[in-house]
Order: C-alpha cells, then structure tokens, then sequence
RNA sequence: GGGCCGUUAGCUCAGUCGGUAGAGCAUCUGACUUUUAAUCAGGUGGUCGUUGGUUCGAUUCCAACACGGCCCA
C-alpha cells in the first residue's frame, strides 16, 4: 500500500459503520482509473431481458435455436472463475442469476484485460448469446460488457452469505444481495398486501388513508408517539389505530371501507412487536362481527390457496388436492397451519377453562377467586383491574400462545371492549372477536357501538382507568361521539395485522424478519 | 426490567490454562479457453465490542458499559 491511502482511510473511517481497509482502497483505485477513462457511472445501458426470462425463453432450446438468442442483461457480478484467456462468472438480478461465459478472443481489444479488472459486486451489463454448458447450465458466451456502477466494498462470503442477525437487520440492503430467502420473503410480503388489496376491492370496498398525526390518539388501547406542529403550537399524536376516522366515514356514507397503513405504538420491541407496524383495517356497513368471522375466514382460506398454488407451481406443479401440495396449509416454526377447515369458535372463558389448569367455572365467576387464580399464575395486575380485565389477562397468559390453529376466540368482556357493541344476550360481554394463529393474536374484529349515549359513557369509563394510574386507556374523544350523534348505520369492523400474518407465510420467528428496516437501536 | 449466550480479518468461524492471534472464502502476484464453494503455487490483511481493574505483561481473568440473540416478566 502506497503511503497516501493511509490518512484518507482513517479519514472515512470516523462516519462509517464498516471500516475502509486494504480492498476497499484498491477498488477506490480502480474507480479512480475507470474515472480517468470516461463516465464512470454511465445510465445508458438497457437490458433487453432479465436473467429468468432469459430461462423462461430458453428452457427448452436445444442448442441451434439457443444460438440464435442475443440478450442484453445488467445485474450484480456475484462470483467469478477465470481461467486464463476464459472466465465463468455469475449475474444477479432482480430476478435471479445467470451464468456468463467470457472469453478473451469474443470480446474487443482490450476488454478482456477489464473485464479481469473487475471485482465481485460491480454491477455491470452484459451482452451475448444463449448457449448450455457442458454440464448443461443456460449461460451467456458474451462478445460486448460494459462496467455500470463500481461497488467499493466486498461483499459478504459467497458460500455462507451473510448471517449475522444484527447486521442483516441494520444493512438489509446486504441481506437482500446475499440472502435469496429475504429477497422471497419480502415478495411473499407484497403478494399478500396486493391479495388483500384484491380482496377488499373486489368485493365494494373503497380504499381510503385517513390521518397518522392525530390530536387525540385513539381507536386502541395503547401508549402513542407524540411530535409538534410548530405553525399551528399544538401536540400531535402518531395514530395508534385509524378506527375512529375510519368510522366517521362510515357515518358520512362510506358504506364498505379499507386502510392498508402504518400503526405507532410506544411500547417495547420484541420479536413479535415493532414500533411502528402495518394494519388493515375494514369496516363495513349492515354487517356485524360473525358475518365479519366468515369474511375473514374466506379471506385468509384464500391467500393460504393462492401461496400454496403458488409454491406447488414453483416445485413443477403437484397435483391440486385436499392434502396434495396445493392444500391451503402452511408450515410455521414446525407446526402445520392448515386454513382448510371451517376455523374453531370458542368463548374466551371457554378457552381460559380449557387451557388454564386447575381454573374452574366457580373461580371465574367470583371476583375475589379470579383475581387470586391470575395471581397464582405470576400475573401482574393493576389495583383497578375488574374480573372481565383479569380474565382477558389469564387468557393471554394461559390460552393465547396454545392456540396455534386458527381459532375465533368470542364474549370478550364489555370492560376491555370500549368501542365494541354490547350483546343483546349478555350486557357483560361484546360482539367481539379476536382471531388467534399460531399462539399470536391475529385480527380484532367487532360489532361496532353505534349508540352515541353508551359510547360517551364507554370513554368516560377510559377517561376514570386514564385517571386511576392507566396511561393506555383511551381519551374521550368529543368530536367521534357527535359524528355518532348523527347516526352510523349498524356496522362491523376489524383489523388485521399484515406484518403478524406475513410471519405465518414466510415461516418468520420475528416481526423483524418481515421488516425491511426494523428499529433497532442506533449502533 | 431479569436470566443465559454472543461480539476475534470485508464475510463465516477457530483459538489463546495470561506472553499482542489462525483457517476457509474474499483480496494481491503468477499459471490456466467449459468452470460453477473452479483448481494449483506464493503473499497481504487484525486497536480480538468499549472503558476501567488485577498483573512484569490482558485479546484471554474480573467489573462496568454498549449492541445483538434466545428465554422469562
């Protein structure tokens, strides 16, 4: 190393997270000399095809018709073998790799000698004809390449890739070059959003975005982020749920209504929470909480069929059947989640007394001996929490993570329930349900309250919990209850949580992994 | 918040019962016109997470801290 790289290494040092050594400074050396010779970042070069057209158009060629195949195609170099006066190498692109065959006597003067120059990384367009190997790979004999985007830095080890979990998650960008399984697992990400966008739209509902600063936080029950708006002097909230917005348009006519957003929520992160994540919510008019049950039910049954069939062609095509490949099942964390079968109903007390042991009908239906069950079970509760909270709370501490196949959980008590419908059979509980996967809660669905009186008294109940010490229940919000006043249709809504359920699809242990950049510490 | 584990070359990992470190890939030099974790020969590359402590001497032992992972609340 010449003694000028030295100082300017240590320089670039202090603003980055990857140190500049040796073969950085001799890639910054070759970009300087491809600076010397002309435009070093040309945007003039078009690929005609993308590596797995490329294999779509010449799977079955036999080699005549092959030779009669030009592409274009630009990507990442990925690996490279030379031998002398030839080289293979590898090009990935958006879609794939492929494979060049590069010759010395194929290319013009010079070229060659360039090409050799090259590092792993560079991203470069390629130009040539189809031909197989002799040991049968599809692969490129180019005769024209031009350098497009010089890559500094090395990339991880081309056999094991990158696996540091911590660096995969802060330079996902990384992960992506390296990992074809996050590229999969963040299509598999878009396919499902695009299914539910499809889903909505195709059965009347509209598409709408309704605010993410909020002056009041509400529709959950959850700590929020705060900012300032400077020109108008007033705190605003990151939204923790659109519920009430989405409401108010169901008041002014909006019949059938769908929001694919961002939800914020100040609270720890975990692998099964972010602070900021994706929800879907819907609502729909004339409808209520079990009509919304078999809505759901169809709607992930059908995103389940469309992956399975969607795997099953990738692997040459099984034959569709009830438990052939195309089963609308999935495997998750070693379990098997099958979507096919009509999803069981129980009551919360029903699953509480099937999954808690030693808990009996008597001690839920006493408020000293539930309180005293929870507390056996190492549950902390607050001073004002009622029997309804504490049996939700030994719920979600004895029942939730069993309940791994899809399964609708009912009766949620009144008290947990602020925006929900009362029963008509049981004042105590809700039109409510929760959907449960895989031991996570996956969707909260509900009857909405549509009576302006009981919903005023319900956030009057928050605002005294709010008082009590209970800084996530919900504020009273005036202007959500004179949109009531002016009379919602009787209606029923619910979200879902997109980054909980791409998890089932992608085979994720965390919330992380369906991310692209979830918060982490600054480094 | 608690417990356990991890942090060593660009990446994946060994290792040092305390004497300033190794492998594979990558990189560099040379050979090689059908390779594919190419091969062969020879090199370069490290503030061993940070800060303190113990010690003649710490990457190694101890403590605190930082970041991450897993489990628990």
């Amino acid at each position: 190393m010449n003694g000028k790289a030295k100082p300017d290494m240590r320089a670039r040092e202090s603003s980055s997270p990857v140190p500049e050594n040796e073969q950085v400074a001799r890639r910054r050396e070759k970009l300087a000399a491809h600076r010397e010779a002309g435009a070093p970042y040309p945007n003039d070069f078009r690929p005609t095809a993308s590596a797995a057209r490329v294999r779509t158009e010449c799977g079955g060629l036999d080699d005549d018709a092959l030779g009669t195949r030009r592409y274009r195609i630009a990507g990442r170099l990925m690996t490279r073998r030379v031998m002398g006066k030839a080289s293979f190498a590898h090009l990935q692109d958006g879609s794939g790799r492929l494979q060049l065959y590069v010759r010395r006597d194929d290319l013009p003067g010079g070229a060659y000698q360039a090409f050799r120059r090259w590092d792993i990384g560079d991203v470069v367009g390629v130009e040539g004809v189809a031909f197989r190997t002799r040991t049968g790979e599809l692969s490129l004999r180019v005769d024209g390449l031009r350098l497009l985007a010089k890559s500094l830095r090395p990339l991880p080890e081309k056999f094991h890739g990158l696996t540091d979990r911590e660096a995969r998650y802060r330079r996902r960008y990384l992960d992506l070059v390296m990992n074809e399984e996050t590229r999969e697992t963040f299509r598999t990400r878009s396919r499902v959003v695009d299914f539910v966008r499809r889903f909505f739209a195709g059965r009347g509902f509209l598409e709408v975005e309704t605010p993410m600063m909020q002056p009041l936080a509400g529709g959950a029950v959850a700590r929020p982020f705060e900012t300032w708006h400077h020109a108008l002097d007033i705190p605003l909230f990151l939204r923790v749920a659109p519920e009430l917005y989405l409401k108010r348009l169901v008041v002014g006519g909006f019949e059938r209504v769908f929001e694919i957003n961002r939800n914020f929520r100040n609270e720890g992160l975990s692998t099964r929470h972010n602070p900021e994540f994706t929800m879907l919510e819907f609502y729909q008019a004339y409808a209520d909480y079990r009509e919304l049950m078999d809505l759901t039910e169809e709607l992930l049954r059908g995103l389940a069929r469309a992956e399975a069939k969607r795997r099953a062609g990738d692997e040459g095509g099984g034959a569709p059947g009830a438990d052939g490949p195309a089963a609308p099942a999935v495997a998750w964390q070693g379990h098997r989640i099958d979507f096919g079968p009509p999803f069981e109903r129980l009551s919360v007390r029903d699953a509480v007394l099937r999954h808690a042991e030693g808990i009996t009908p008597d001690d839920l239906d006493d408020p000293e001996r539930i309180r005293r069950s929870a507390r056996q079970r190492g549950i902390a509760l607050d001073d004002g929490a009622g029997p309804g909270k504490t049996l939700v709370e030994i719920f979600e501490h004895e029942a939730e993570p069993r309940l791994i196949a899809p399964t609708f959980v009912t009766h949620y008590p009144i008290e947990v329930s602020p925006l929900s419908r009362r029963s008509d059979d049981d004042p105590s509980v809700a039109d409510r349900f929760e959907l449960f996967i895989g031991g996570r809660e996956i969707a909260n669905g509900f009857s909405e309250l549509n009576d302006p009186d009981d919903q005023a008294e319900r956030f009057r109940d928050q605002a005294r919990q709010r008082s009590g010490g209970d800084d996530e229940a919900m504020v009273y919000d005036e202007d959500y209850v004179t949109a009531l006043e002016y009379g919602m249709p009787p209606t029923a809504g619910e979200g879902i949580g997109i980054d909980r359920l791409v998890m089932l699809f992608t085979d994720a242990a965390s919330i992380r992994d369906v991310i692209l950049f979830p918060h982490l510490r600054p480094a």
